[in-house]
DNA sequence: ACCTTATTCTATCGGAT
DNA sequence: ATCCGGTAGAATAAGGT
């Protein structure tokens, strides 16, 4: 059986169907040096394990889309619109437009305009009847305010939904402060994306104060057993790379010495992105690019004074590597 | 809800390139 | 003259009771 290469939305299709950009995402070894891709889904970067190339970034999203019905792999199939846990009927409602015209813009009967009321009433009904539902809605509006208050990006809220969805639903609610939850579910959120911000920046844009959301964000990550780990501090490179301007050698060597660092602990305890900021600092002077130890503090958000700490362990970390290679 | 502990930050200064 | 390295004390995050 031959198959075209359109790509249809029809149910018939398999993971046969697989679009050119689906294939070409799945290919594994860098262009450049043959080396292994590694995939960064979360901050939609491919970029290559031995060199450091980055090949593409911002990506679109290729998660839950593609899906499959079954509870295999294999039967994927295109189905429609993704669906957001923003809305709070998932996007998926029914919903009836404002205007008293038809589709092509000319006025209708007002026979049909009387259909059309009544029908709007009921939808009204159907849709937003329950107390919890116009909670949800309070709440999600209260999570877009502050994502973009505080410059969070798209997964990130989606995540925040997600886990606001599953607080609702397991009772996590009564007795406390819808906003303490939203601004906790969205704190949690943006660390498991790896673009974390202090408390103190969510207090200052939520309607509560600090130590609420505390023991919220507390309580939720208990109750639903959610295992943040801190970030990878090699997520932070290519980002920082490019603000820094360092060459792909420098990028490459900070990603061996993070390694080396991890290989001997170094990380534990310590902040990702520190070490990260280190290891760009320790990586520029190796290559001999004038970077200085303030000028990756402003970029990074650290104190040169931690650059300086985690930079000296992680250099003695890689030497010894390289010396017993 | 309070307290402890490890880490990071701000401010500061002497010394080196 | 600028950059580096070290230090003291405040602030912060996370965990325990």
């Amino acid at each position: 059986m031959t198959r075209t290469t359109v790509h249809t939305a029809d149910e018939g299709s398999t993971r046969n169907d697989v679009p050119a950009i689906e294939r070409e995402r799945q290919r594994s070894e860098c262009p450049e040096c043959g080396g292994r891709i590694d995939h960064d889904e979360e901050h939609g970067e491919r970029t290559c394990r031995e060199c450091g190339l980055v090949l593409d970034a911002d990506a679109i999203d290729y998660g839950p889309e593609w899906r499959t019905f079954e509870d295999d792999d294999e039967n994927r199939r295109r189905v429609g619109a993704p669906t957001t846990a923003r809305r709070h009927d998932k996007g998926l409602s029914t919903m009836i437009g404002w205007s008293d015209e038809d589709a092509y813009g000319n006025s209708i009967s007002s026979r049909k305009r009387e259909q059309l009321r009544r029908l709007r009433t009921w939808n009204e009904r159907f849709t937003s009847k329950n107390a919890a539902e116009r909670n949800l809605k309070q709440a999600f509006g209260e999570l877009e305010r502050m994502a973009s208050a505080l410059g969070l990006p798209e997964p990130c809220r989606e995540t925040a939904g997600v886990l606001y969805r599953r607080a609702v639903d397991e009772d996590l609610l009564p007795g406390r402060s819808i906003e303490a939850m939203t601004t906790a579910c969205l704190y949690a959120a943006a660390r498991q994306h790896g673009t974390p911000r202090t408390l103190v920046a969510f207090a200052s844009v939520s309607r509560v104060d600090k130590l609420p959301v505390q023991r919220a964000y507390r309580y939720l990550s208990s109750e639903l057993g959610l295992e943040i780990e801190p970030a990878d501090p090699v997520h932070y490179l290519p980002q920082y790379a490019s603000e820094l301007a360092v060459s792909d050698d420098a990028e490459r060597l900070a990603r061996e010495i993070l390694e080396a660092a991890k290989a001997r602990d170094l990380h534990s305890g310590r902040s990702p992105a520190g070490l990260a900021a280190a290891a760009i600092y320790g990586a520029a002077r190796l290559t001999n690019e004038r970077l200085t130890q303030e000028t990756i503090g402003e970029e990074t958000g650290v104190s040169s004074v931690t650059v300086r700490n985690r930079y000296r362990e992680l250099l003695e970390a890689y030497e010894e590597v390289a010396i017993s290679r």
